[in-house]
DNA sequence: CGTAATCTCTAGTAAGTCGATAGAGATTGA
DNA sequence: TCAATCTCTATCGACTTACTAGAGATTACG
C-alpha cells in the first residue's frame, strides 16, 4: 500500500522547486541537500520529470532545474503517476478466473475515487501555500 | 501504491466464506478453485487470517474454515491492515531529514483518511448483499 | 481401530523490484 | 579554455513477493 521512496522524492523535489519563487534554476546537489535525498538518485527523478513535461532544465554553470508550468497546475496525483504508475491498489490482472458478478471491481473503483479526490484535487501551489501557514506558525509560537 | 496479491486473495478468501451461509466449514481447496488462488498459497494465508481471529476452523475430515464472527463485524481494512501492514501511503521512516514545517505529513494524513473511510466502514456483509443484488440483475437481464 | 481427508507448520526458492551508485558525455557561463 | 552542471547508460546488492514442498497433527467414519 505504500507508495515507492522515489515517489515521495519525487514529491519533496518538485515542492522544493515550488516553493521557490523566480525562474533561476536549482541546482541538483541543493535540492538533494535540502530534502535528504541521494544526489545520484535525485538525478534520475529529476531526469524523468522532466520527461513528463513538469520541470525543465538548464545544463552547464549556473544550471539546474526549475518547474516547467506554474504550481497551480501540477497535482500531487499527476507527479504520482507518472513515477509510480496508475494509483488503483487494485491489481488488474488478477481479475481473470473471477466471477463475472464480483462486488470486487466496483468496491476497487470507490477506493481509487476516494484517493483520487484527494490526490488530484491538491496541486503545489497548495501544498506551499500551506506551508507558508505553517512556517508562520511556528514563527508565532516561537516568538511567545 | 498497490496492495500484495496476497491481500486481494485474502479478501476473496473471507468474501467466499461471507457468501456461503450456515456454520458448515468449506474446504481450502473449494475456496480455491472457486477464487482461483493456489491452494498451498491460499493455505498460508487462511492460517494467518485465523491467527488474526476472522477465521476459525475444523480438521480433519469434513474439516475446513468458517467466519470466527458475522460478516458485519468484518471490514476490508482490518483484513488489508492484517495481511499487507499499516495502510498509509506515507513512508513512516522517511520523515528524518525533513523541515519541521513540512507540509507532507498534514498532507499524507488526509490521504489516509480518504482511504481509511471507505475501507473500515465497508464490511463483508455490505460487499455479500452488493453481490446478491448483481446477480439478480444479471438474472433479471438475461430473463429479459 | 484404521484409513482417508483435511488442516498445520516449517522451509525453501526463483524471479522480480527497489534504491542506489558509477562513470563517461554533453552543454553552458565566465 | 575550464569548471560547473545536467544527461545518459549500465550495473548491483538487498530485499520482497508469490509460490511450492513435504512432513505432521487432527478428525470423521466405517
Amino acid at each position: 500500500m505504500e507508495i515507492s521512496v522515489k515517489s515521495e522524492y519525487a514529491l519533496r523535489a518538485v515542492f522544493d522547486l515550488a516553493s521557490r519563487e523566480g525562474p533561476q534554476p536549482t541546482k541538483i546537489a541543493e535540492i538533494a541537500g535540502r530534502q535528504a535525498i541521494p544526489q545520484k538518485f535525485l538525478e534520475l527523478i529529476l531526469s524523468q520529470l522532466k520527461q513528463g513535461g513538469f520541470l525543465a532544465s538548464r545544463r552547464g554553470a549556473e544550471g539546474g532545474y526549475f518547474l516547467a508550468k506554474p504550481a497551480e497546475t501540477i497535482t500531487v496525483g499527476e507527479i504520482l503517476r507518472h513515477i509510480d504508475g496508475p494509483i488503483s491498489p487494485a491489481r488488474r490482472q488478477l481479475r481473470e478466473g473471477l466471477p463475472p458478478d464480483s462486488p470486487f471491481p466496483e468496491f476497487w473503483g470507490e477506493v481509487e475515487e476516494a484517493l483520487a479526490g484527494v490526490l488530484d484535487r491538491t496541486t503545489f501551489a497548495d501544498l506551499v501555500s500551506r506551508w507558508r501557514e505553517n512556517s508562520t506558525r511556528q514563527v508565532a509560537n516561537w516568538q511567545i
